[in-house]
DNA sequence: TTGCATGTTCCGGA
DNA sequence: GTCCGGAACATGCA
């Protein structure tokens, strides 16, 4: 689940439930999670104080408490779940706030991301170490000059996140069907009037799927397609091709998207 | 049983 | 320094 467009949701998410409520206690059920923090100190940091306004950087989650601030990164299979009424955790639940009025809960299935703490602001950029620009946030300019010189294949130079941050393996998918460039393209190999191109096509993925809080799966999204058998481009109706680039699975429509 | 999965990091090698 | 592939992390599903 977790790329910008998610994670955005996530954060509008939280926003919606628990800024502004007063954390009664925080539970640790799987300690695995916590990644510079203990459930001691994660406690006292957050006891009697509330949820401030959450912050979305590429795929992390900044929630600021007092002077701390809590970061959460999903990896791949995580999210969040709140409920005004106890109930049983699921399986993949692996901490609890307790709020005022509700809890919310970090969950993840695979643990691949985690949850941190920052003892103040200026903590934060230690842990989320170096990030490029948020790509919702990165102008046509600055596009430009970061694939400069660039002589990576495209699809992971856009899934790099200290050079561009939000972007992982179904947006870079999606947004390099939408321009029609090929995943294994080498970005130096774009010409200008290309990466124009991809450049909308990031904008347009990236606006409509953080409208909706995450990533489309409608008609006429490569995304719809992903996981069936024989998966048919959404525009041509050739067959998709799944092939690894920069180590994932990249779907990509052969008759579309050229060298 | 095997391979694969929306992420990140570390390592060795070219 | 740049770029690449592979392995690791932990878990569930087809």
């Amino acid at each position: 689940m977790p790329e910008l467009a998610d994670v955005e949701g996530l954060r509008r998410y939280l926003s919606r439930y628990a800024t502004g409520r007063r954390i009664e206690g925080v539970s640790v059920l799987d300690r695995d999670v916590l990644r510079s923090t203990t459930p001691q100190a994660l406690g006292r940091a957050l006891k009697g104080h509330a949820f401030g306004t959450p912050e979305r950087v590429g795929k992390w989650l900044l929630a600021p408490v007092d002077s701390s601030v809590v970061l959460l990164h999903f990896g791949m299979t995580g999210g969040l779940a709140w409920t005004s009424k106890p109930s049983q955790p699921e399986d993949s639940d692996r901490v609890t706030f307790h709020l005022k009025g509700g809890e919310l809960r970090y969950r993840s299935q695979r643990k691949l991301g985690g949850v941190w703490l920052a003892k103040s602001r200026g903590e934060v950029d230690e842990i989320t170490g170096p990030l490029g620009p948020d790509a919702l946030e990165t102008g046509w300019a600055q596009f430009r000059d970061l694939l400069q010189g660039r002589r990576r294949q495209i699809k992971p130079t856009l899934m790099d996140q200290k050079l561009i941050s939000g972007l992982g393996n179904e947006l870079s998918d999606e947004i390099l069907w939408r321009a029609a460039i090929d995943p294994a393209q080498r970005a130096s190999e774009l010409d200008e009037a290309t990466v124009d191109r991809l450049y909308d096509a990031m904008r347009d993925v990236l606006r409509r799927s953080v409208r909706h809080g995450r990533i489309l799966r409608s008609q006429g999204w490569l995304n719809a397609v992903r996981g069936v058998r024989e998966p048919a481009c959404p525009r041509c109706g050739g067959d998709v091709r799944r092939s690894r680039v920069g180590g994932r699975t990249a779907y990509w429509c052969p008759r579309c998207q050229k060298k």
